[in-house]
DNA sequence: GAAAATTTATTTGTCTTACAATAAAATAAT
DNA sequence: ATTATTTTATTGTAAGACAAATAAATTTTC
């Protein structure tokens, strides 16, 4: 047993007048009341629905707001989102800032799995960027940090679906932010070409065993790569 | 001079004060003046420092509560979080309760995504359990959906980190409650068990590639016996 | 003197009231 | 009829008061 565990007690939630306000408004939405992109009362009569003063009720659609749940624009009122945002997302990642190990973690989940839906899915537009962006890291002879992120983010995006969509950029956000100031080593532009080729071919024949395989290996070798670096800062 | 300008304006997110106090406390993270666990400010004193009044401070916190970024305790006082929190991430997936397709895709993708990483860093412990759960599957004439959801989870569980474990039990409940009134066709034990052995065999040698193969094609499997249930719905 | 009970003080939780800002809708002015 | 102004409904912000919870200090009890 590791001596510095803190004991993992679940923290026992609050029930504050806002949360119940919270868990009462999203109840319209799984209770199927309300659907995504409807008004909501206005905040008069959600007080009197609710019987709660207007500061516990603004709480509460603070809070929904923070959460992509709701958009209130002044005068004309509070309408359920349409689709879900990035917004909640990006901030809970904040929480991870500088955490390498995790942040690379995610980025090989996410895009391990997005990989393989991206087989199956991806267009013929989609797939004509990506041999676009596979020439012109080619023919670069400068920084192609920026080309190899399309890369990524043509296929991420070509694999998800509005639940899974908001997550990719933030995703790579964080990524980028956390390794911007780990020089990697050992960066082999023919290398990364080569394997973002297999990428390439094994979607273009809706492989996802493939893609996943030839993804899996790249990353890995990212991984790899970002490791030893890491390992090196560590000991200068 | 006409007013009817096609111009889309993106979203013009209000800057409110609240929302201004909350990107304030966040950039606390970012900048790394205060970091996870730490405490923050009282209401009082985050009061003057901001200059704003009490019930914008509150929303402020209260959102970030909700985003699970900071917990208050009622004397003790407001603290940075020091893991990420699945509620955000749960609240999310509201907002897409009954669309039934994009819930079973992000369920793929999600454990497609774990399932490479499980195989990685699965525990011995794990790997029993793993078994187990073949064998009681394997012997019960009940009802078996409890024990497979628990197959399921246990592999996503050996492949997630603090900030991808949150997201599992969201996703696996939202999939259940979207599909809990769909009967599923042509469902075979034998099949079933077969496919977590295979599962279960490729994490026993530790491959990756063979993992997401094994569960590709398991998903896969279900994914088309929901499918035509659904079709079978639609037509009645 | 130490343990238990009580009080105190600090901090979060809630309510009430009031007013400001905004923008749609209605009305007046040209 | 179009433009300018006023009205009005709704969200945004502020201030003050009190309640509830609880850690810390204090007093009581043995």
């Amino acid at each position: 047993m590791k001596e510095n565990d803190p004991l993992q007690i679940k923290s026992v939630k609050r029930k504050t007048l806002a949360n119940q306000v919270i868990e009462q408004i999203i109840d319209l939405l799984l209770s199927e009341q309300l659907k995504a992109g409807d008004k909501l009362p206005s905040e008069m009569e959600l007080m009197e629905m609710l019987h709660v003063s207007r500061p516990v009720l603004r709480e509460a659609l603070s809070s929904l707001e923070a959460l992509g749940i709701i958009n209130r624009k002044t005068k004309e009122g509070t309408f359920f989102s349409t689709k879900v945002g990035s917004e909640p997302f990006k901030i809970m990642l904040a929480l991870s800032v500088g955490d390498i190990d995790n942040v690379i973690e995610i980025r090989l989940t996410h895009e391990l799995g997005l990989v393989g839906l991206a087989a199956e899915k991806i267009s013929e537009l989609e797939l004509k960027k990506l041999n676009e962006n596979i020439e012109e890291m080619e023919q670069t002879n400068e920084d192609y940090t920026e080309i190899d992120r399309e890369f990524h983010r043509i296929i991420a995006y070509s694999g998800s679906n509005s639940l899974t969509e908001g997550m990719i950029d933030p995703i790579l956000n964080m990524y980028d932010k956390t390794l911007e100031n780990i020089a990697l080593k050992d960066r082999s532009k023919s290398k990364t070409v080569q394997q973002h080729k297999d990428i390439y071919h094994a979607l273009v024949n809706r492989d996802p065993i493939g893609a996943y395989k030839s993804m899996y290996n790249h990353l890995d070798h990212v991984r790899d790569r970002v490791g030893r670096s890491v390992e090196d800062r560590r000991i200068n």
